[in-house]
DNA sequence: TTGTAAGCGTTATCAG
DNA sequence: CTGATAACGCTTACAA
């Protein structure tokens, strides 16, 4: 617990130039920025972060405020956030489980003087007031939320393209029937994705038939029962598109079960792209997003955000998203299950 | 941007009041503790943390360093953190892909006055070193690491008896030649899980053969060349004990390229039991660690340490695992893949 | 019960 | 190039 007065007290100089050796290091002289790093060195010493940002009123640290987040999803998006923040010098103060909006209030003030920005994902439709309760002029970069009033740059990923683009891709392999395991309710991404599948429907004249459009919640568990809810109504569409893969993977496993084949009896596709997704028997159709990217550029702009004067211009980003073609679907070029993995890929 | 001296003098209470009220708020008035707080609401007040922490001493917050985690392990691991903290009233500071032991000290440098301890992963074998670099007397948690110098308290799981068990249940279902894909090299619950493979081999009276040990890294793609690997060097034993599910799972998908059947033609199990083991084709059988326990666990004890004085009683905990067996070893009972999903399980 | 004032470890503004 | 010294926002004896 060696302070800077010590530091300066040992190396013979005053607090001041052992702060300048720290910080804009111009104006020292080499001999003596030597025997100041020696010392400090030697001291065990290095720059209380508390003291430093009360005075610089700069923290260099990001928080990140995320709902109770289940499996790749989650750690994917902190690796490219966590990743970009680190490569400009800034921490990541990381807070999850915050779906409900009025547990929000209470996590943002706890956080004052410890961040210089927000990472905020508000998956839930309700959360538009979100952004209300934040002070204004604090720079917040909103992630997967809905359209919100608030002045905040926004990044999201292009679910309604996704899931119109796989649904289109269905339908061009022959399939009229095509039935949808949905996200969890009130959830954004959820919401878009089944806009992009009714849109779909309309777009290809069929018929959109309500029974068709399964509850889930993005689990395995849920799309397990989904599936096997179709079955027992003996409600047979000839296509499944579910809002993630997990769910996707959770019917190929009650498909299989009640001994119907995917493809050939029922195609399967799922949303996200998950690493998973290729080694599944058969290996899922899926459509991807690159969510590091999306926790990269989140960072990015918060970061570059912090630097401008207060009245910033907004911005608002949307992954594009890719579709992914495998057996699962019964496309007839789908690709080899065993397509040698391609980081760069996944 | 509201300071407390601001607070003060709108609720004409000098700043030592509006502090009382903020902390031990006894020996305040309940009408001035109700005009204070009154006062603070409507301006938006609250304590700036840096310079609470500057005179405290305490940040409240937690540092934790992992290595370039990936998929659930990641997940799960900050859950249990996360959850454990935010319970307590402490903040989580993050900072992941500091596998090398040279970035460790800067990072760690980096974090005084930030955190009031850390919880520091070091899977690394070579990373015995890593407490060396530690502030005496700073609270450290040290997870899943090899055995260290350090005088820390470590948490970990029980790689080698859920590894001894696994081969050993292969064994009890008639298996002789059983082979194992290891995981990371250099990574201590690899080296860990190899070792109760080749335990549980001489106990049971099997040779060990070294072409039986095929190299891995956890990855699903690495499961699947290995996999691929003994098919071509026709190397063929009855059974294929992965060092994780994610390999388990890559195996099982070359498997069935290959035209083998599972369970019947080469069994397989894994280790993690993540979620998505019981929705594969056939469902596999693992060894279950429940990993946010483990991050729960390093938690609770690393804010029980910031409260005893300097000289603790280290403490050292190994997580036991359970065997989960299903339908990819073979075993007669192997549970149904169907089996409900029970969340308390998983 | 409340106010005064001395720090906490740094940075930053002035003089020298 | 270097040294005093006044903040930064808050907590906490010590007084009143």
């Amino acid at each position: 617990v060696v302070t800077i007065k010590e530091v300066a007290r040992r190396a013979g100089v005053s607090v001041a130039t052992v702060s300048r050796v720290y910080n804009h290091s111009h104006r020292v002289r080499e001999e003596t920025r030597v025997r100041v790093r020696h010392t400090a060195q030697r001291l065990g010493y290095s720059p209380h972060g508390a003291a430093r940002s009360l005075v610089t009123n700069r923290t260099h640290t990001i928080g990140v405020l995320l709902p109770d987040l289940y499996g790749e999803f989650f750690s994917e998006l902190i690796r490219g956030i966590d990743q970009t923040a680190q490569a400009r010098g800034y921490h990541v103060l990381l807070s999850s489980a915050r779906s409900q909006v009025e547990s929000l209030e209470p996590a943002l003030r706890s956080m004052r003087g410890r961040v210089d920005g927000l990472i905020l994902m508000t998956p839930d439709l309700d959360a538009a007031a979100a952004g209300r309760s934040l002070p204004a002029g604090f720079p917040v970069v909103l992630l997967n939320g809905p359209p919100s009033d608030a002045a905040c740059d926004s990044f999201g990923i292009a679910n309604f393209d996704g899931a119109r683009s796989m649904v289109r891709h269905l339908a061009s392999l022959g399939h009229r029937r095509i039935a949808i395991i949905c996200g969890a309710e009130q959830n954004f991404d959820a919401a878009e994705r089944l806009r992009g599948y009714r849109t779909a429907l309309v777009e290809l004249g069929l018929d959109r038939d309500p029974g068709l459009e399964l509850p889930g919640d993005f689990s395995e568990a849920a799309g397990h029962a989904a599936a096997r809810r179709m079955l027992e109504r003996d409600l047979r569409p000839s296509a499944v598109f579910a809002a993630n893969d997990g769910m996707a993977i959770g019917a190929l496993s009650a498909f299989r079960d009640a001994g119907l084949r995917v493809p050939d009896d029922i195609a399967v596709a799922g949303f996200d792209d998950i690493p998973m997704a290729r080694y599944v028997e058969p290996a899922l159709s899926s459509v991807r997003v690159d969510i590091s990217e999306l926790g990269k550029n989140a960072t990015d702009r918060l970061l570059d955000a912090l630097g401008e004067p207060a009245p910033r211009t907004l911005q608002h980003q949307t992954l594009p998203t890719t579709l992914v073609v495998r057996r699962s679907c019964g496309a007839p070029g789908g690709a080899a299950r065993s397509t040698p993995f391609n980081p760069s890929e996944g």
